[in-house]
DNA sequence: TCTAGTTAGTATATTATTACTACTAACTTC
DNA sequence: GAAGTTAGTAGTAATAATATACTAACTAGA
């Protein structure tokens, strides 16, 4: 890195893409923008952002995710950095992604106050058959899905995806929805139960047996 | 990203930062550089190299690892993106660092036609105590030891570490020193037992009972 | 009010992995 | 040919993962 004037170089266009990522009725969403001019018009895209000058790129995510839900304080890591030469045909865009993860319900509140029109889409359809999907995004979604079941397994991210209270039918789906697969329920209860606690809440109204809620342990 | 003329704005420097580990006598090594002028002058950094107009990220990795090493080849996979608006005093740089994973061997023979004077550190003393490094480099080194050390579980990233041929002696300290614990001879075997295959050769010359060389298997 | 339907939750057996000890094998050096 | 040293194997106890079968508690509808 010596010897070499960065400042005489041309550079390349920095940019943050985001996939937001939720679970609906069993299944994994995520939160897509349709792009209304060319190139790739019409189609599906991640949103994103250009990086500051005056920002780090945590906070160019940060600030897209606001721009894209409203919300702020909201869970995300950043994924991969993108930089083939020309995965958008314009011009060098170097694209730092950034993975967040929402519990549905937050989504829901906050949808009439979106900046633009975004959507959540079912992911295994986005990504089943060959669908078309914006610049080089299906490669970065399909990334992220891999990352997605691959953590699962030896972190608690899961738990970003369910609420502050949750049962454990309920939080045993996340980890099914992301794994891909089927679990023990009396197995995933024993590997919970050093993650959580009890409250002396239940579930109510539903036509069977009320489930009890849970909240993270905080050690 | 729409409604936004990049040309029109001010860009960040990108550019690659490179960690080259290798196993050498029981113990983790990282090649450095020192650094010869300011900022940070003669303090420990990461190789680098800037991302040039018509190159991808892994070209430019790969590009810089061969400047370093005279080596190609090598394994070697994208880290993280650090993008920290101040991390170089001098003027906004976002770097992704990539790390590459080389058996000491292949490093040593190709010494002499090192580009620049890089060197082997010890990773642990070089995090030990409060020694000073360049730029965030400190950081970027603490997360690669952290994502080998895990990666190590669930991977096969440690057989790029030795070389084609190895014995399971051998391979075992290549697990031990990335996962920084002693491991049970007889399980390491038997968990390793799937991955490798005999070969007629053995080790010979040392003052104790030769050793079974084996081969990566490929399926 | 009783029964069917449905999901919540528990008990327990089986199998695989990990943790550990103890040994035998094969070389070099002196 | 004995001592030192590392390679390699056998086997066992403790722990964790996998799997099945059961009981519990609610609503809806007859």
């Amino acid at each position: 890195m010596e010897q070499y004037d960065a400042s005489k170089y041309e550079k390349p266009s920095v940019a943050v893409d985001l996939l937001v990522f939720t679970i609906e009725d069993r299944r994994l969403k995520l939160l897509m923008i349709e792009r209304e001019e060319e190139p790739f018009c019409g189609m599906p895209a991640l949103p994103g952002v250009f990086v500051r000058m005056d920002e780090t790129l945590d906070e160019t995510a940060e600030r897209g995710i606001a721009e894209e839900t409203g919300l702020s304080g909201i869970y995300f890591e950043q994924l991969y950095t993108f930089g083939d030469i020309h995965r958008d045909p314009r011009m060098r865009i170097i694209s730092v992604a950034y993975m967040a993860l929402v519990p549905v319900e937050k989504l829901a509140y906050k949808a009439g106050e979106r900046v633009r029109t975004a959507y959540l889409e079912d992911v295994e359809d986005l990504l089943a058959g060959d669908k078309e999907i914006a610049f080089d995004h299906r490669k970065i979604i399909e990334y992220a899905r891999w990352r997605l079941a691959n953590k699962v397994e030896y972190t608690d991210i899961a738990f970003h995806l369910v609420g502050k209270l949750f049962t454990l039918p309920e939080l045993q789906i996340v980890y099914e929805v992301l794994l891909g697969k089927e679990l023990y329920k009396a197995n995933f209860r024993k590997k919970m139960a050093d993650l959580i606690e009890e409250t002396e809440y239940m579930t109510s109204g539903e036509a069977h047996r009320p489930s009890r809620l849970y909240r993270r342990k905080e050690s």
